[in-house]
RNA sequence: GGCUUGGUAGCUCAGUUGGUAGAGCAGUGGACUGAAAAUCCUCGUGUCGGCAGUUCAAUUCUGCCCCGAGCCA
């Protein structure tokens, strides 16, 4: 007994709702995967699930940070790993859920390369680097010490450019050495993998703007309200994440409730885009264009009752 | 009704001393190994409001008309 199913979409296309259907249906146990749900207190603006449904459904690995708590995607499949592990202890399925792609990528790849923790003190020397110089320094900085990796990333990353230093400082090897791109899916699992790509672009644009208008009627910035109160002076990693970045900005009076909601929706759907393209290229999944139960259930149904 | 001003890409606007035009945003496709709801890359033909006139040539100049904004009546 060691089946997963993995349910994969972009935003707003329905997830939740069919994951609930679908433990309901089979007994299974769900493991969200979402970046953004991890965290307690974020709420509306994540869209996850009330508190009525978590309790009647309880969903792993939602709530389990503190809205200061760094997180990373090597400690995801660390706790994913535990998880899926409890559950077959318990002779259930576990059902993954979500959107977080390279999350789920981690899954499928079977974990990351073995690489140090970034310290500090290496932070801030490459901080510095940046500051006294501009990116075009540590882009050539990164060329000189592996070429092979810079090649692999644009001049203007910034985000991997920087992260190609780090392991580099860290580790004291080349990261194009130590990176192992061609970790073989594991099989660890017997997997069933069904992702959702809605065929309809603008059905799901109209979903987004249903749902952020539910959000907004919630009392989203009620809630970005509190948590700046409660937090005040603390760093919250998911502020920086979709609705609550704009919704800050708004009460920054950087902006009015107009642009605010436009930027908003904006982002989703670029958001879902990115998504999408994953869903596309990621490998051993079964599509479906349309939310259309039957065919998954049935689907599932079979899955579940083969004996492997 | 008169005067002023504007009508250019889905949106906001730039521009063409007359040789049919380009930015930002949006959208699209893509990349993705410890912040990933992050970070980054690619892609721009549209009766330049309509009709007529001048001209070798008009989106650009002229006239009339239509639509919007402001002011005066």
């Amino acid at each position: 007994m060691n089946k997963v199913i993995s349910l994969m979409g972009p935003t707003a296309s329905g997830k939740t709702d069919l994951a609930i259907l679908l433990a309901q249906e089979f007994n299974l146990e769900i493991i969200s995967v979402d970046s953004v749900m991890f965290y307690k207190e974020f709420n509306i603006g994540s869209a996850k699930p009330k508190e009525e449904i978590l309790a009647k459904f309880p969903h792993r690995m939602i709530n389990i940070l503190e809205p200061f708590e760094e997180y990373s995607v090597a400690k995801f499949y660390e706790n994913l790993l535990l998880h899926i592990k409890e559950v077959h202890n318990k002779k259930k399925i576990p059902l993954l859920v979500g959107g977080s792609m390279m999350y789920f990528k981690t899954y499928f790849s079977g974990g990351l390369s073995d690489l140090k923790i970034v310290q500090n003190d290496i932070k801030k020397l490459i901080d510095d680097m940046l500051s006294k110089n501009n990116l075009e320094f540590l882009y050539d900085y990164l060329k000189k010490i592996d070429i092979e990796f810079a090649k692999k990333i644009h001049f203007n990353d910034k985000y991997r450019i920087v992260r190609g230093l780090e392991i580099y400082f860290s580790n004291k090897k080349k990261p194009s050495e130590i990176i192992n791109y061609n970790l073989k899916e594991k099989k660890f699992f017997k997997n069933l993998n069904l992702s959702v790509i809605p065929n309809s672009r603008d059905n799901l644009h109209k979903n987004i703007e249903i749902r952020l208008d539910n959000m907004l009627a919630e009392g989203l910035l009620d809630e970005v309200n509190k948590l700046n109160f409660k937090y005040v002076g603390k760093k919250l990693p998911a502020m920086s994440t979709i609705g609550y970045k704009q919704a800050n900005e708004f009460l920054q009076g950087k902006m009015n409730v107009k642009t605010m909601r436009s930027n908003i929706l904006a982002a989703t759907r670029q958001l879902a885009k990115r998504q999408i393209t994953w869903l596309r290229h990621i490998d051993a999944t079964i599509v479906y264009e349309l939310l259309v139960y039957d065919n998954i259930l049935i689907r599932v149904d079979k899955f579940v009752r083969k004996k492997i």
